[in-house]
Formats: structure tokens, sequence, C-alpha cells
DNA sequence: TTTTATACTGTATAAATATATAGTATTTTT
DNA sequence: AAAAATACTATATATTTATACAGTATAAAA
């Protein structure tokens, strides 16, 4: 994307002011006003400008129609949501992130390092659905029971996880699906997280 | 606060929706069109009731004049997590207000207003659990099938609803509770919000 | 060097918009 | 029983507002 000139930044300075101070877009003849333009025109042009570069856009023939489009991400980072791509790297890596939400740090009893979008109905018996925003906590360290995002050789699944001696069960929560068992001297296994909290959008 | 009307509400939601997709609030014009009214004064008396409600203000002389109030303290002001207490009573009034919670206003599709604390088994077949916290947009406007806060006469329930002429349907999520068959003949009810989304934390 | 983008003034106007006024009817409050 | 609030239709209009057109001038890109 290309820069902003002073003048299209003062520009898009007036119109978030103006809709953070009066909660709706200015005028042309208010940017005016504001900048000390002499002439609507000048602030037509630099609207004009600054929907060019893709900044905000304006709906033709209504009034105040301005909205400022890359609505930045607030600052604070935000907590990214992954999704579970087929083969093994649901890491932090960028091209896996899809979006991030801002949350409140104390909503969840631990730290949350990203969400899980869930895929496939594997734990569906315990009120996980498809799409659902799995908060996930990263660690390795996890008890028995408790649910686990998990890297075996050709995957990633959020499953219970129970482990004895050698043998880790992978348990969904569907009776449709069948429990993964793996033994640990002949396949790898790593716990990524484990699951704190969930977040659904209808 | 006074309570505000159902034609009230529906302006108010107008507005919001204006605000939420357009990112400007609507024209008298506008919102007669969107609510099928066929004068503008229909719209602008509304306004006006909202404005003396102290719901929004109204700035003279200006086009999309309009902002609402409560929400313009948006910095800060977290959205209030509510219990389903006995009897009547899950409105805002802060005795009921458990703790708030800061979200992301992109997280859900529509304005979050409260979050309801599920209490009961009625929604567990639909991976709604107790101590869930429903996201819940108020409104009276809704659809069959919506999930809604309903208050009836001698509780407020949160359930699927479906309405067909006079008659009332709130239909739970599980086969050992019975739905509830409501004659608005007879009983009064109110739909104080639907469900647009859930958190749940373990 | 020519074109394109920036950065304005100045004027004009069709269209958008708020807003007043005049009614009618129902419901709620006092 | 009277007053006030609700819930509109219908019409009108002053004002707001977007937006086009005509210029001037400078700087950057092709």
């Amino acid at each position: 994307m290309k820069d902003l000139t002073a003048q299209q930044s003062k520009v898009l300075n007036c119109i978030e002011e103006s809709i953070n101070k009066t909660g709706f877009p200015p005028t042309r003849a208010e940017i005016c006003q504001k900048l000390g333009f002499k002439s609507p025109n000048a602030a037509e042009s630099h609207l004009r400008a600054l929907e060019k570069k893709n900044i905000i856009s304006i709906a033709g023939g209504s009034s105040r129609g301005i909205s400022i489009k890359s609505k930045k991400s607030s600052s604070g980072g935000g907590v990214p949501v992954i999704g579970l791509v087929a083969a093994g790297s649901a890491t932090l890596a960028s091209e896996n992130v899809e979006r991030e939400i801002n949350v409140d740090p104390s909503l969840f009893s631990r730290n949350v390092d990203y969400f899980l979008k869930v895929k496939g109905l594997s734990m569906i018996e315990d009120g996980i659905y498809e799409d659902d925003l799995v908060a996930i906590h990263k660690t390795n360290d996890f008890k028995n029971g408790d649910l686990a995002v998990v890297r075996t050789e050709d995957d990633v699944t959020l499953k219970y996880i129970f482990k004895k001696n050698h043998k880790l069960l992978l348990k969904p929560a569907n009776k449709d699906f069948d429990p993964i068992h793996i033994d640990l001297r002949n396949e790898s296994a790593e716990v990524e997280g484990i699951g704190i909290g969930l977040i659904r959008k209808n």
C-alpha cells in the first residue's frame, strides 16, 4: 500500500476524530473548517485520494458516507486464530493465522496463546462444534483427561489425552470416531497445548 | 431508565445495524425504508422519543447526526455478565452483574449487550452447558428457531423460540425437558434478546 | 518532456436530509 | 375523565451536502 501524504493523513485523522467525538463521519465542509480549507473540493479530492488508496470507502449519494476500511487491529496484541489445516502445521506461523481477537486476559483461567478453529465433529458430544474457537494454552504439561492439541506424525488433532507409560490415548467425544492409540516407542507425538476455554459464534 | 417500546427498540436496532454495516448512522428515510414506515415523521418521532429517554443524542442541523449514548463510552466499559437468577429479573441492573468482560466488538456478528450465565441443562444437546456465557444481543426482533432470552410471567429462560400466530413455543435442547407453550392471549412473554455466541471456561 | 498526482480556491447545483406542521387513532398515565 | 405518550400518514420546505466544473500551481513519476 502506498503511503499517505501529510495532508491525507490529516484528513484521515479528522475523519477518525469526528467518528470518535460525534459518532458519525464528517461532511466535506466540516473537514474544510477543521483543516482550514476554503473550498469543499479540497476535502473532496483528498477523500478521493484516500479512497483510491483503499483507506476509506465513500458511499455515493449519501451524506457523511465515509467509512474507514482497514479497521486497525487495535493496539494491544490480539490472540491469533489458527485454522486446523490438514497436515501437520498448526503453528503460529503467520500463514496459518486467520485473524486476531482481542480478549480479556482475565477471561480464562490461564494465558491464551491462540485460538484453534475446530474442524470436524470428533468432540461434538462434549459441546465442541465445528468452527468453534478453542482457547489454547501452550504447554506440554498435561493431566490425564485434559483436552489437548496433539501433533502426531501426520496430523494435528484436538482430543482428550490419557498417558500410561509409553502409551498415549487420544479420545474423541463422538462414538462414531475411534480413539487413537499411539505407542511412543514406535511413533512420535507431541502435546502443543491444552484447551482452557471456547468461543462460539452463531 | 425507562423501558423502550417495541418500536423504539426496532429503531434503535436499525441505528446500530446501520453503524455496524455502513459505518455511519441512518437517515430518517432509511429508517422508514427498513422498518416499512411511509412517513419520515414516523422515524423522526421515534428518534425524539429515544432522545428523550436518553438513549441516543441527535445533533441538530446535521445529516445522520444520530449517536448512541451508552455506546460512546466504549473504551473501558466491558460487557456485563448476568446470572440467570431465579425470578424474573435478568436485567442489566447492577445487582445482577457478576462481572464484566472486555471483548473484541468484532468478535460476534452483532453487538453484544451482555453475557448470560447459563443455569441448568436445558440446552445441553446443542452444546450449551451450565455456566457457559451466552452472548446476548438485546432486541425483541427474532426469527423462528433463534436462541432467545425470553421473559415469561414468572421466569427468564434461554430457549429456541418459535412463534405462530398467538402461540409461542420455547423449545429446549434436552429430551428430558418439556417445551414451554405460551398462549399470548392469556399469558405475556417478551423477548429480551437473542444469543449470538458463546464463551466457555474450563 | 509529458503525464500524473498533489494541493488547493471559487462557483454552482441537483439531490439528500432534517424538520416543521397538520392530521388521525390508540394506549397509557395521571 | 383529561392529559400525555405512542404510533403513525401526508405534505412541504429550508438547509445540508455531495459533487461536478473551471481554474492555478507545484512536485513527482514515466
